[in-house]
Formats: C-alpha cells, sequence, structure tokens
DNA sequence: ATTGTTCATCGCAAATAGACGATGAATCTG
DNA sequence: CAGATTCATCGTCTATTTGCGATGAACAAT
C-alpha cells in the first residue's frame, strides 16, 4: 500500500518476523508444516487427502509456504515431494525465540 | 470466505500459532511491540512519534494487536498506556517453540 | 464554559489474500 | 500415439487488510 511519502526503514530482524508469522498466519498452512514435519516429506496428494479443500487451493498455500521458504518442492513426476527447509525452518525457530525472550 | 461445504476442524494448536502469527504477521505491529518490550510502557503519542505513520493507522495497528491479546491498553486520560500482556505473551512464546521444536 | 490534548473510530479507496473451477504442462502406462 | 495421473497456474469472485483524513469522545486546564 504505501501511501507514505517517508520511507519506512524496518530493520531486519522486523522484516524476518513479519515475514515468517505471514506464512503461519493461516490455519491451512500451519496444518501443512505440522503434517510435514510428522511425515518428514509428503506429495501433495497426501494433503488434499488430509485437508479438505480445493486442490488448488492446497497448492496455492503450498506455494506461499514455499515462497516464505520454509518448505522446499522436490519434483518426481507426475509428483512433487515437499519438505521443510531446514534451514529456514531453524532460522525461523531461532528469529521467533530471539523476539519472545526479554 | 469459508466457501467449502465440509467443516473444518483446526487443532487448538493450530488456530493459536495461527492467530498469534497473524499479529506478528505486519512489520509496524513487531517493531510496536519491540519498542513495548525495551520501554515495558509507552504512550500511543510516543509510537506515533518513532512510527512514521498516521496517528489513525498507528491505533488500528494498536487495536489488532489488543484483539489479539498480546497487549493491554490502561486509560490514562488523556492518554492511554499499552503494556505488552504477559500472560498472551508466554503463551505466544511457548506455541512458537512447541511447533518449531520437531 | 471554552479550549487544547490525546486517542479511537468512521468512511473511503486501494491492495492483498483466499477460495474455487477450469485448463494446461509434464510424465507415466498401455 | 492415446489416455490417465499429478500438480501448478490462470481467471474470477469475494473478503479482508492496510492506509489515510476527518470527526468525535473524554478529559485537563484555563
Amino acid at each position: 500500500m504505501q501511501r507514505t511519502s517517508i520511507e519506512i526503514n524496518y530493520s531486519s530482524q522486523e522484516g524476518v518476523i513479519a515475514r515468517y508469522a505471514k506464512a503461519l498466519s493461516h490455519p491451512v498452512r500451519v496444518r501443512i508444516l505440522r503434517f510435514l514435519d510428522c511425515q518428514s516429506c509428503c506429495f501433495t496428494g497426501e494433503l488434499t487427502e488430509e485437508i479438505p479443500m480445493a486442490q488448488s487451493t492446497i497448492s496455492q498455500h503450498l506455494k506461499e509456504l514455499k515462497e516464505a521458504g520454509l518448505i522446499q518442492g522436490d519434483v518426481m513426476p507426475p509428483r512433487v515431494k515437499y519438505c521443510i527447509n531446514q534451514k529456514a525452518w531453524e532460522e525461523a525457530q531461532k528469529a521467533f525465540a530471539v523476539f519472545f525472550d526479554r
């Protein structure tokens, strides 16, 4: 939106927190991550069975999680295997831990 | 939105995470919380000096944080003193810690 | 009583997010 | 080559979020 003339400079930490928080701000995405956490990996199809929403909707949520860096998808035709991105996961974990630790 | 006929049941943990994450999903709100964390408490006016946005906008973000339970406002006419809600803060801290701890 | 201060809320406009069905790309199988 | 399978993307619709200025409420001080 950004209609202010003044440039807003968010410190790095604020941006990182906000970005990861946004990825976690929808119950379905939290659910997907928890599912991936248990299974270690899964195909899109397993999620569409697990979660009662249109396949296209699940796919969009996966895209957002991927763009946030929290998951990665390996193409294994004709399927795609999704896993949690270890590195980003730990970065997020740390960011939230630091943020909440007062 | 909810256009699916099927009822979606989110486990409690998913809802809690999503709710707090949503509150943290905007850089300004993260910034407000960090400011409150440092100052322990502050008035709205201090935030409008700190953050270059319209007073009404800051006020809205405060409202969202309040509705998420993360802060509380004590009316001290003509001002309002905002503090972090200790209890909710710790609940959120724990929820994220549990979520990320695999 | 009038004025000033501080803040919330309203009303609007623009942007973003969420959901769906339909379609398309890529790859197997027969 | 002709289906079948799996998934992403597109287009569309609606809902929500974000931002602003303007206005109003509550109180203090004059």
